[in-house]
DNA sequence: CACAATTATGAGCAATTATTCGCTTCTCGC
DNA sequence: GCGAGAAGCGAATAATTGCTCATAATTGTG
């Protein structure tokens, strides 16, 4: 499955109208399939016929399973840079609390539409070299957006912006997602208060006397177990 | 593959005392085939490979793959409530930002091992009935005793202790997950202070206000995207 | 040592699945 | 309405994989 280099592009650049229809019917069976069965057990034939198209016919729009969820999860980020980018326009001069509660509602409005199909987005983008790679781009711009922002606001107090806007990204991202896919969900409306409410104190509240931590100690000092790593974990081979 | 019920205990009870090993050898087989390839990809062949025995004898120990899986995450799961507790016993009557770095530092802890396979089980714990049982009942008491530490503690001022307990435990599960697997992780040390720093003034500052929401509104008032569900998505067939 | 119970083996079965390809059906400019 | 290329079809293929079972090795006991 995992055997490196891979086609990604269609077989076929479609030529006619319908030809973009299908595609679209393709991806949102292929959405609701995998959100149902998740990645492994979501056949090709099982999105054609939901579909209502033949295998055949996919295999003329994706060259493989891999590039229907790529383009799955393009979409789903660019969908959600957008809606980010057209809120942040709205509210990008108000106090740090205001900017921060619209990235929270952007990101559970993101969210609340299949939070089936986002898992398994990220379950498989650790799998796919392709999908890894795009989901470590985003990543990284909103982290870096996050440091911009945090570093122009005066009223943010936290030792070291890089680490904060990672910190705050995560959490908002993975938070967000966990508590709305839950089987007993959060009343969302309290839940973005609390969430914001957690990202801002933390962000505007000075460091209790020196929060800082000497950070210009260069070898790796663990202040949590160290040294028993139970096994030779990680790849090998 | 998931067809219903399913036998999880194995076809025999180790009745020698070399039994004992060999389940051993077979879950640590599996921890390192699961993390590197996955569950979809990690078969049983492989893992009876690596764990030098035949998959005849890998199925005398295990009725099937699920329960191998099963099993890993049991374990994981008592060792972390197992550390937990051990630590808490020592920190317990301490400040709230000191039993907060407490557990951080635990959940650190119990990551640090193996991300990888954190990462599969998770991943799958949703798709098997048993164990998303299994980590529910887990993720319950953990909410549970959190809840049960914030109603203790005078500093804390949040207005519903609940949604609190929630949301620090999926801060502190998931965060600490997502940037210790990253590929370009975080520096522990500064992380955990950040982390417990980010929970532990949410929890102790006063609501600005009233940060309350009126809580008491029966319908569900959605202050985000309303009523434009993209499909109709979730189970059907 | 013998022999019965327990445990280990691994080739192979049955089922599943991504992908292909020879063929039919449709589209549209003439 | 013709015909050539575009689009669509789906049975067949090749590969993979969870798991079984007939057989062999090992163990402990008298």
């Amino acid at each position: 499955m995992s055997s490196g280099e891979q086609r990604l592009q269609p077989r076929k650049k479609p030529r006619q109208v319908r030809s973009e229809l299908m595609r679209q019917r393709i991806l949102d069976a292929a959405a609701r399939v995998f959100a149902e069965h998740g990645y492994a057990a979501g056949t090709t034939n099982r999105i054609a016929e939901l579909a209502r198209i033949s295998v055949g016919s996919l295999y003329q729009y994706y060259p493989n399973k891999d590039a229907i969820l790529l383009e799955l999860v393009t979409r789903h980020m660019d969908a959600g840079v957008a809606a980010t980018e057209r809120l942040e326009r709205e509210e990008l001069s108000g106090p740090l609390a205001e900017v921060i509660r619209v990235f929270v509602r952007a990101t559970i409005d993101n969210h609340l539409d299949d939070p089936q199909l986002l898992q398994v987005m990220l379950e498989q983008a650790p799998r796919s070299p392709a999908l890894r790679e795009r989901v470590a781009r985003h990543q990284k711009s909103r982290v870096a957006y996050a440091k911009d922002l945090l570093d122009r606001h005066p009223e943010v107090r936290v030792a070291d912006t890089e680490t904060a806007a990672r910190l705050i990204v995560s959490t908002v991202e993975l938070v967000v997602h966990q508590l709305i896919a839950a089987p007993d969900p959060v009343p969302i409306p309290r839940f973005e208060t609390e969430l914001t409410a957690m990202l801002t104190t933390y962000l505007t509240t000075p460091p209790p006397e020196s929060r800082t931590p000497k950070a210009t100690t260069p070898g790796q000092d663990q202040p949590s177990k160290v040294g028993m790593p139970k096994a030779t974990k990680l790849v090998r081979e």
